[in-house]
DNA sequence: GATCACGATTAGACAACGCTAACACACGCT
DNA sequence: AGCGTGTGTTAGCGTTGTCTAATCGTGATC
């Protein structure tokens, strides 16, 4: 469906990554030869153009669709988290669903009622509505002994969502949790930190967290959580 | 799509009418064919069997499945309508597309959280939580200086839906409104009603309105509205 | 320069859904 | 008996969306 790999997209862009015909057909599970097709059925439609380079670019039409797509995705997991009470893991594979038949007109009367949020659960900004904040990096970015606060989990191919949001719930690594570095294991690619306990997770895990760096704390000054 | 098929069955059958191939072409706007294959598919699929007039019966699965759609449409059409305050067209429209989307866990906490209601906007029973009251009758039944309040408006085809409850939302013929049969014109078949004010409706529109007959009124007691 | 790893496309199939045209039935009425 | 109306099915076709197997390019590596 259209409105699935729209999405694809404006997440494999978000992520930095070059949005070509076999990371789509990674992220959402389907074969190559499945993509090439959709994505001639797309041109046609003027949703989207191939470069020289074969890397997809939107067009507008196809830039609005995608974005309202993804807003309306992360709209709904705030309304299952906040108001209904399901756990991220659940808002975000039942988000997935309803995105595709939530209109305009129940997206924003929806955005309104939960008071104009600024960001998912997840801690992704709300496209049209908020932007990304400019000084994140990624949690693998960080050095030994730097501290940091999580600021959002990065949206990843459709099948490993549910896994790696489990994993990180488990662990409480979520938006606004405080964590320190104590190694990095450059050999092994993992990092040990120190959040409500100490953890151990592989770069390419650490690499789906995003997070902004705290200032040095004084040794011996007492702060509090948050 | 199986789920839209289980729904028209579902509406047909609560109207009293045989279940037939035709009725669903005509309730789904599609033609006979299609209609013919779809259901050789889902008889393959266990969702239902044609008996030997051809009438369309649902297995224990099939019905599982229809009630649990239309459950799921009216719940939402309550969130739409008592939560978001979306008018009670639009929030069918949109009630229509959501349904499909909406899993077990999420209509069953929506349902607790709007508390638990008995009925759709449009006065219609929430499969599984409520049953249909057994002393309604269609408003084209009453009989002319006979007094009702409306209980419920009937599902009636797709594409027909919008237009009949546009035209009785305008004429505030909603559930809970009283209402008083003037004339009866066997001939023209229309009916003429008071309510807010006069009106005239045709027998084919009074036939979609369930009333409940009211005990007759003594004259020259005041009695409150509603 | 040959080879390998990726990426993308072609070829050929299949299922789900939808359509029109045409035919087949069955029932009721003249 | 014949006809008309409503109902259901066949036949044949188009689009979307998905797959496997095989082929083709291209850039990086040996």
């Amino acid at each position: 469906m259209v409105a699935h790999y729209l999405e694809a997209i404006y997440y494999i862009r978000a992520e930095g990554e070059v949005v070509r015909s076999a990371r789509l057909a990674d992220w959402l599970s389907v074969s190559r030869p499945t993509v090439t097709v959709a994505l001639r059925r797309m041109t046609r439609d003027g949703m989207l153009r191939l470069n020289a380079r074969k890397e997809i670019e939107l067009t507008a039409r196809g830039e609005t669709a995608a974005a309202a797509i993804v807003r309306r995705h992360r709209i709904v997991e705030r309304w299952l988290t906040d108001v209904l009470g399901l756990d991220g893991v659940t808002a975000d594979a039942e988000a997935e669903r309803l995105e595709h038949a939530v209109s305009e007109v129940v997206e924003e009367t929806l955005y309104r009622a939960l008071g104009r949020p600024t960001s998912c659960p997840h801690g992704n900004p709300i496209p049209g509505h908020s932007t990304m904040r400019a000084n994140e990096l990624r949690l693998s970015a960080l050095k030994p002994g730097e501290t940091g606060t999580i600021t959002r989990i990065s949206e990843v191919a459709q099948r490993e969502a549910p896994p790696l949001l489990q994993y990180l719930h488990d662990r409480g690594l979520t938006p606004g949790t405080r964590i320190t570095v104590q190694e990095v294991d450059e050999v092994g690619r993992t990092m040990q930190l120190r959040a409500a306990r100490l953890l151990t997770l592989s770069s390419e895990t650490a690499s789906k967290l995003a997070v902004v760096r705290s200032a040095r704390l004084k040794p011996g000054r007492a702060r509090a959580p948050r």
